[in-house]
RNA sequence: UCCGGAGUAGCUCAGCGGCAGAGCGGGUGGCUGUUAACCAUUAGGUCGUAGGUUCGAUCCCUACCUCCGGAGCCA
């Protein structure tokens, strides 16, 4: 039976029978026998493997170059070495697959740019392999977060005909053939479908019955954004809390980061380390911070008068009743508070029309945690749940209540105050990682022009 | 989509108006309980594409394509 890499790096003793399997990463010949050091993904560390001139098997050495896939039966003993304590004398050695002089990873660093060409190949690499094992643990900690909090998961439909969520442009779904000038009526679904950009209205209905839920699944949005932080399929977080407010929800969103953040440090330190290393020097001393220290959390209007009396010139205006710009956010957690920020209260015209309005007439419940190094990383708000407000709100935006008539109706039979947030699970990922590109940290990044694999 | 930068060997890059370069990777030979080993040797190029300027363009100019960084939109 196959033992993993990471089982056999962590045994306490010898073992006298061993198996493993692995790829290649780099050969090193001597007279009487090859070094062979394998990596099956199990931990970023490969093993080494000695195989004696004469070994069986051993005759397929020389096919047995960075790449090749091997398999390995011997003994493993304490390493003469110093870069490791277990290796494994190979008693039998087996070529599974060769990979030739084309195969296109090195021994020797590449650039990002070049490995996203080989999508398929790269998760072979340090990095990829660290950073997907991460993804891993990461999607596991959210269910473990919500789920230890009485939070149940749901599954939000991904054909959505609710054509506007107010998050973006969307993606067409449609039998009718190319150019078509057929009627909407007459397609698949007898209106126009779309791929969701959010579960976040369906989840309310499902937090107004359950309780708490969360969504965890891949949205869809067709903006041409051509950035390091926007992809047109990424994952998101979604949960909803009927009976709780703005605040409890602030409550929520810094709690479950956290959660992520020091899950990560406890569970991917190897990987984590690597990061330090080779991506963010300062990587795992931020996340320490974070996990230890409270955000800070401020309103809409207070962050505007710190951004005007920051002294500091921005490109972009800084004025009540304006979007933040990236530039202000980045101020706001990076140079001025140095530590993830929660904003909160924003002029109800910058913000969608289910958000709750406050009561000064001008505010809603929204918030925005913001990071340093990836700027928003969570918006959420509390729900409009006044049925008489959220008919205003929704003629205000021009839309029409009769294609939201099953939201308008969880007003209208027992409405609760509820609140909910998105968490971009790419975003989340880059900020645990360090890694600078969200097209880096998704196995195979779907952007404007890009769909290949 | 807008602004800026870059496209030269398989990869990472240097170079220059006048014979196309290095390191790594690949091949070959050697050496060593090695550590992204080391030493020697060798092959490998339509200098992104198309025009233009010039005696001559990889180099200067224009357009286009692609990639990167920043911005907008947002998660």
């Amino acid at each position: 039976m196959r033992t993993p890499v990471l089982t056999a790096l962590s045994s306490q003793a010898p073992m006298d029978e061993i198996n493993v399997c692995g790829w290649v990463r780099t050969k090193r010949d001597a007279k009487a026998f090859s070094f062979l050091e394998l990596n099956d993904g199990s931990c970023l560390r490969g093993i080494q493997v000695v195989v004696d001139t004469g070994t069986p098997g051993s005759e397929a050495l020389p096919e047995m170059t960075t790449g090749a896939s091997v398999e390995v039966k011997g003994r493993l003993v304490a390493s003469q070495g110093k870069e490791q304590a277990w290796e494994i004398q190979a008693t039998w050695v087996g070529l599974l697959g060769t990979a030739g002089e084309t195969y296109p990873l090195q021994k020797k660093g590449h650039s990002l740019e070049f490995l996203r060409e080989i999508a398929h190949l790269r998760p072979r690499s340090n990095l990829f392999g660290a950073v997907f094992r991460v993804r891993s643990r990461m999607a596991y900690a959210v269910h473990t977060f919500f789920q230890e909090r009485g939070f149940f998961n749901i599954h939000t439909p991904m054909i959505t005909a609710s054509d506007c969520e107010g998050a973006g442009e969307m993606f067409r779904v449609t039998t009718l053939p190319p150019g078509s000038a057929a009627k909407p009526e007459t397609d698949f679904f007898g209106k126009p479908a779309f791929l969701t950009v959010s579960g976040q209205l369906e989840a309310e209905t499902m937090a107004c019955a359950l309780g708490k839920v969360y969504t965890f699944g891949p949205t869809f949005r067709a903006e041409n954004s051509n950035t390091s932080r926007h992809a047109a399929e990424f994952w998101m977080i979604e949960p909803e809390q009927a009976f709780c407010d703005l605040s409890g929800n602030m409550d929520l969103a810094e709690a479950q980061l956290k959660h992520q953040v020091t899950d990560a440090l406890t569970h991917c330190a190897e990987d984590l380390a690597f990061f330090s290393k080779y991506v963010d020097r300062e990587l795992l001393e931020r996340l320490r911070f974070v996990a230890e220290r409270p955000f800070e959390r401020i309103s809409y209007t207070e962050a505007v008068k710190l951004l005007e009396a920051s002294g500091h010139s921005f490109e972009y205006p800084v004025k009540y009743g304006l979007n933040l710009q990236s530039e202000h956010e980045r101020w706001l957690t990076e140079k001025h508070f140095q530590c993830p920020v929660i904003v909160y209260n924003y002029p109800k015209e910058i913000k969608p029309f289910y958000m709750r309005q406050n009561d000064d007439g001008t505010t809603v419940a929204a918030m925005d945690v913001l990071v340093p190094g990836i700027g928003e990383i969570i918006g959420g708000s509390q729900r409009e749940e006044r049925p008489e407000r959220l008919s205003a709100a929704m003629a205000h935006h021009g839309l029409s209540e009769a294609d939201y008539w099953w939201y308008a109706d969880l007003r209208k039979f027992g409405t609760v105050p509820h609140a909910g947030y998105g968490m971009g699970f790419e975003r989340l990922l880059m900020f645990v990682t360090g890694v600078g590109n969200i097209r880096d940290v998704i196995p195979f990044a779907r952007t404007p022009g890009h769909a290949e694999f």
